[in-house]
DNA sequence: TTTTTATACATAAGAATCTTAGGTATATTT
DNA sequence: AAATATACCTAAGATTCTTATGTATAAAAA
């Protein structure tokens, strides 16, 4: 992860869930690709944050995984359950909320 | 502080640099009175949070503290330094940029 | 063809930062 | 008189991350 990694604490959830609401299933190494790519390479995902974050919200109950072959390779592939589908729209909520209180102090560009 | 408050992990120091950037000297509890003034009581601000971060910042020779009297009662007043408010334009673009960043990936209204 | 890089999973030690809980003391309000 | 607000502080424990390491297959580069 980047310099911004204090900022993303605590936003690793939100974000593993939003990927797995938009693109229905995906493994563990395509969400850090997808993450470097949608950040143009800003955030790196470590994946001992990841991996242990799958695991939890999973034991959660917020996703589920299946084991799919690509060749000789494993990839445990993540879908939502309904309880995650639920709770990623909170969260986002959540998240909408938190930008408009640190916005009222921190007095960022609109653009922002 | 709020159902937020794993959002806001990584920004306490950033907001306590601005404030006083904004502010010119303010004490512990007038920044835990602001944050929650400034984000409409959704953001409480623990003192278990803010003292620690406090002695860090000044450890750190981004701040400074100076006591002052209010009747017997005394008030530990911090201000920026040099340093501290070279840090805090760094931080703010730091925010922003991860803004962006996280924008890409939970696609938020861009009032946000 | 050997080595390096990429893909793909995982865990564990340690660091950083927070919550919760407590402590001390003065001032004001009920 | 008691409760709340102001004002500082620390410490134990929880959470979440980084860093380091391990295993294994596939592809690319040397």
């Amino acid at each position: 992860m980047n310099d911004n990694s204090q900022l993303f604490k605590g936003t690793l959830t939100t974000v593993v869930l939003k990927l797995l609401n938009d693109n229905k299933k995906m493994y563990g190494y395509e969400i850090t690709r997808k993450v470097k790519e949608l950040t143009n390479g800003n955030i790196q995902l470590t994946e001992g944050a990841l991996y242990p974050a799958l695991h939890k919200l999973e034991a959660d109950g917020l996703i589920e995984s299946s084991i799919e072959l690509a060749g000789n390779r494993q990839r445990k592939y993540y879908h939502l359950t309904k309880t995650g589908k639920k709770e990623i729209k909170l969260k986002l909520a959540d998240f909408s909320s938190f930008i408009a209180d640190i916005q009222n102090i921190l007095n960022l560009k609109p653009s922002l």
